[in-house]
DNA sequence: CCGTATCCTACAAGATACTG
DNA sequence: CAGTATCTTGTAGGATACGG
């Protein structure tokens, strides 16, 4: 267990806002994508894989807003854009890491719920 | 940094799967909550504030189908009944609140990319 | 190549009313 | 008290076409 959970509402909202950002459909394979460096609009796209345009654009650009991922256009023709965490997109990766690697680790556990419930209640 | 991150697609999606589950509106603050040990529905209704009956209901549903909660029912009248975390529920507690942290900490530089962000393009 | 614009569908979420 | 049922609205996400 955490040693001192607050669980206050407040604090528990910003949490809510941040796993809301990240907790969307492509946020984390984007980003766990980015983790290897920088990297094109294509090269990401093909990457993430099953990923529409419109969907990686928006991502990109939402993680952009928030100071996650730094956008660099390169006017050359044809014209190439870079994406790359920025250290605050790093940083974030540590937890968001943590999580995914109680998710990886507990994936079972949950499926077996999930059965468990949905036979029980059929 | 984390000390080996795959970054594996299929590994990102698990962590894209359960980031949607808890990444929804309610779900950590609902968790957060019965962080301190089994409460009621209302009881738990006015303690998160805001929250619909029957998105409540939906959040708890999706909890106990996960196997994050569990749900005892009293067969009193009035019916009363009690939700707990169960043991995966607060293993989960674990990664979750250590990003809550990290949310906590962070909040304003996120806040601040933001406003330059959105004053830049304006 | 890297987007934007437009249209469409599915579902999340709220409001309200009713029941065991 | 603790839900279920129904209706409505907003938005996430996808398909497609076009533009710089």
């Amino acid at each position: 267990m955490i040693p001192r959970h607050p669980h206050r509402t407040e604090d528990c909202r910003a949490v809510s806002d941040i796993l809301q950002r990240v907790g969307d459909k492509w946020t984390v394979l984007v980003v766990g994508k980015l983790g290897d460096g920088a990297m094109r609009f294509n090269e990401l796209r093909h990457a993430v894989g099953g990923i529409s345009q419109k969907m990686l654009t928006t991502t990109l650009r939402g993680l952009e807003r928030d100071g996650f991922v730094s956008r660099t256009v390169f006017a050359t023709i044809p014209p190439r854009v870079d994406y790359e965490l920025t250290d605050l997109g790093r940083e974030l990766l540590v937890p968001v890491g943590a999580l995914g690697e109680w998710a990886r680790l507990n994936q079972r556990r949950v499926a077996e719920a999930r059965m468990k419930f949905d036979t029980a209640v059929e």
